[in-house]
DNA sequence: TGATCTGCGGTTTTT
DNA sequence: CCGCAGATCA
């Protein structure tokens, strides 16, 4: 009896096919880590492929740390020497090492999202870029698809010629990499699109990892970009020898540049390909998956699949639809609470997904009332807080000094009576004689325009020179506990005394716990190892196994994921489906990246799926009313069983009262089919989708009406003007 | 010249 | 509901 021995058919001929390129599709649940794991051991016990020739890339720290964790288990000797990486940190590793061969520096900085909007922003600055024009955020978008094409700011430039919008981006694309490359900082595409450079640049480098990774392993492939594309090409020119699994139903990443052609068109790219399709489900019951299956089925352009599982059939899949949102959190809630209080299941069995980061708060707020323990993945990021990014700035400053951006967030934090006009000072002199700005901070004293400001900056520079020089006598943990005492930041939180200063120094004592893991785990712990890592954690990547909790996040967040109980929520038109993808350019095409993503989500579940909606729910502390989503009725009433709200008569008659106006006014019907489409009301002789006739702006089609106290706020898109937000009572909207 | 207050606009998903 | 830019205060 072998480890092989419990795979099926299709599983075990995709572990024993260990030469060329393999193209594995793998349903949602079909135990495709399991097969990438036993590949891992039978190229190593079976086919004796030295360890160290293996490379499995993912696309979280906590896919790669699961899947090491499993090859640990299986193979007896030499798993450790297996590389296991995410994409990023793989980039990092090599570029460390010969970055300098591409102009930069092997010390760099990797700038996180917040990061990159403030150097932009310092590029329209220096460009004079109107940003009510260009937005820094729009900018930064299209930058990174072109990163993720490999298309560099002199291919862009001349692939935009003539078309003067197009210009803008080009000039500010320029100047924005002329600006990370001076403060030698790579952002999150960069770190793909430089090693592919330097793969192109030095072939002795590319063949080098080509000896190195000589089977290569590439799971979650449908969600890779072009650059990601042309990486792992690179890296298996030479023996061919490449596994890719994927999902084309899970590629739910077009927004970050995933191309779902590069699973479609795996076979044409790479000669001689395998294919082998696994679509044996072991984790959810008939009904989940059938029902998935439906949805999923409604998408064109799809590798024919479908999925079957030798699970029993399971319960149906619950739908209810209920008044409000809050409603909605408090029977999820209330359902968990009587799960682990009938001891169907502990908290941690428990998933609740939603679109939007933004609807998790009604669920906190809920399970904090009924004291439920829970874990919130995703929102505002840990190191993305200020008190956070202040220190790492710090850090920053002393590991990198080419790092601008990190010395001007904390030179006057804590405030050191260092203004604008002083920044400005300094910045005027660095360009003009073309240094850095810590080493204008450092000739304060020769910029004469700064005058008595130069004594403020001196202490600073002191500072840090200070601390740079013990650098080799301190571990990272010492380092930041002298920069909390120096600067005084925990003090002054503690003089605060509020209760948000007590939460930053809650958060500051994590860091400081973090460097400390760090610390014990890293083999051998650097300022800069400590800081890559800081930069590349993915919020997922906190989830643990075996502790005790309800599970928040979003459906994105969710992928790869699976628990017994799942509750699907928001199911509503212009949540999920999002308005975003309804009011697109090409909405057949996003809306069907939505489907996907509804798929991903229900084909988390293993026992229990559970899909809700509300009627009204709070947008931006506005009412705002959508119809059920359309996914729900993908699903067949065969399997699902729709429960009506239990609202109690009482609690039913105070809402008619309060909602009595808005429910008149917008009679959303549970299964309306169009989006959005608005009952007329006394007041409106136009509803959503209609054309209107405005004095100003001419015909628009209106794109949504929000119930706002007395007036309805209408949002009109106009052919000329362009969308415009007014009050129905004053804009005299006609309909044409 | 720097610190603080107020009004406005903008909003999907993330390595 | 939150962050940011501009205006005002010290």
């Amino acid at each position: 009896m072998s480890i092989y021995d419990t795979l099926n058919e299709q599983q075990r001929e995709a572990v024993f096919h260990t030469e060329g390129p393999l193209l594995i599709l793998a349903g949602a649940g079909s135990g495709k880590t399991r097969v990438l794991t036993h590949r891992i051991a039978y190229l190593i016990e079976e086919q004796h492929v030295n360890p160290w020739n293996i490379l499995a890339i993912t696309f979280t720290n906590k896919a790669a740390g699961e899947m090491r964790e499993r090859v640990d288990q299986l193979v007896g000797f030499g798993a450790d020497s297996v590389w296991v990486s995410t994409f990023h940190s793989l980039c990092v590793r090599i570029l460390r090492r010969y970055i300098d061969r591409i102009g930069y520096g092997t010390s760099f900085t990797i700038y996180d999202s917040d990061d990159q909007k403030s150097l932009m922003k310092e590029v329209c600055r220096k460009l004079n870029i109107d940003t009510k024009i260009y937005k820094e955020r729009s900018l930064l978008a299209a930058i990174s698809s072109a990163k993720n094409e490999l298309v560099n700011p002199m291919e862009f430039e001349l692939n935009v010629l003539g078309d003067f919008g197009k210009k803008k981006i080009a000039e500010a694309y320029k100047e924005y990499q002329r600006q990370l490359q001076s403060n030698n900082a790579l952002d999150f595409d960069d770190l793909i699109m430089k090693t592919v450079e330097l793969f192109q640049t030095c072939p002795d480098v590319l063949d080098y990892y080509h000896e190195r990774f000589r089977y290569l392993m590439v799971d979650e492939y449908q969600d890779t970009n072009g650059a990601q594309f042309q990486l792992i090409h690179l890296l298996a020119r030479k023996y061919h020898n490449l596994c890719v699994v994927g999902d084309d139903d899970q590629s739910i990443y077009k927004f970050r540049g995933a191309n779902i052609e590069n699973i479609l068109n795996f076979e044409k790219a790479f000669a001689d390909t395998k294919v082998i399709k696994l679509e044996q489900n072991y984790r959810s019951t008939q009904n989940i998956l059938n029902a998935a299956n439906e949805v999923i089925r409604n998408n064109t352009g799809r590798k024919a699949k479908t999925l079957w599982t030798e699970n029993e059939e399971g319960t149906p899949i619950l739908f209810h639809q209920f008044q409000t949102s809050f409603e909605e959190a408090e029977f999820v809630v209330g359902d968990i609470a009587s799960k682990v209080r009938e001891g169907e299941g502990e908290y941690s069995d428990c998933a609740v997904l939603y679109r939007t980061n933004a609807q998790s708060r009604v669920f906190e707020e809920k399970l904090v009332f009924a004291g439920i323990p829970y874990k919130l993945v995703g929102g505002v990021n840990f190191y993305a807080r200020k008190e956070i990014k202040d220190l790492l700035a710090y850090l920053k400053t002393i590991d990198n000094a080419l790092d601008d951006l990190a010395v001007r967030r904390i030179i006057n934090v804590p405030k050191r009576g260092i203004g604008a006009t002083t920044l400005g000072r300094i910045q005027d002199y660095a360009d003009e004689h073309e240094m850095s700005f810590y080493d204008a901070l450092k000739l304060a004293d020769e910029i004469p325009a700064l005058s008595r400001s130069a004594s403020k900056v001196k202490p600073f520079v002191l500072f840090i020179q200070t601390l740079r020089s013990k650098l080799p006598f301190l571990s990272v943990s010492e380092l930041l506990k002298e920069i909390i005492d120096e600067t005084g930041y925990v003090r002054d939180l503690v003089a605060e005394d509020t209760e948000e200063a007590q939460g930053r120094i809650e958060n500051i004592e994590e860091l400081v716990n973090k460097v400390v893991t760090y610390e014990e785990s890293a083999e051998s712990p650097t300022l800069s190892g400590f800081l890559e890592e800081v930069a590349l954690v993915a919020d997922i990547d906190s989830l643990e196994e075996g502790s005790n909790y309800v599970v928040l996040m979003t459906l994105h967040s969710a992928k790869g994921l699976e628990f017994p109980n799942v509750y699907l929520t928001g199911m509503e038109e212009g949540l999920f489906p999002s308005y975003m993808s309804l009011h697109s350019d090409d909405p057949e095409k996003e809306i069907e990246e939505e489907r996907r993503l509804c798929y991903v989500g229900m084909t988390r579940a293993m026992k229990k799926l559970y899909l809700t909606c509300a009627r009204q729910r709070l947008v931006r502390g506005e009412v705002q009313y959508n119809p059920v989503s359309r996914f729900i009725k993908e699903v067949p009433s065969l399997l699902m069983e729709s429960a009506g709200h239990k609202t109690d008569k009482l609690k039913e008659a105070q809402k008619n009262a309060a909602y009595a106006a808005a429910k008149t006014a917008f009679k959303s019907k549970a299964f309306e089919p169009r989006q959005f489409t608005v009952k007329k009301s006394e007041g409106l002789d136009y509803g959503v989708g209609d054309t209107v006739q405005h004095i100003k702006f001419g015909r628009g089609v209106v794109a949504a009406i929000v119930e706002g106290g007395k007036d309805y706020e209408v949002t009109v898109d106009f052919e000329s003007a362009g969308r415009k937000k007014m009050f129905a009572s004053f804009a005299k909207l006609k309909k044409v």
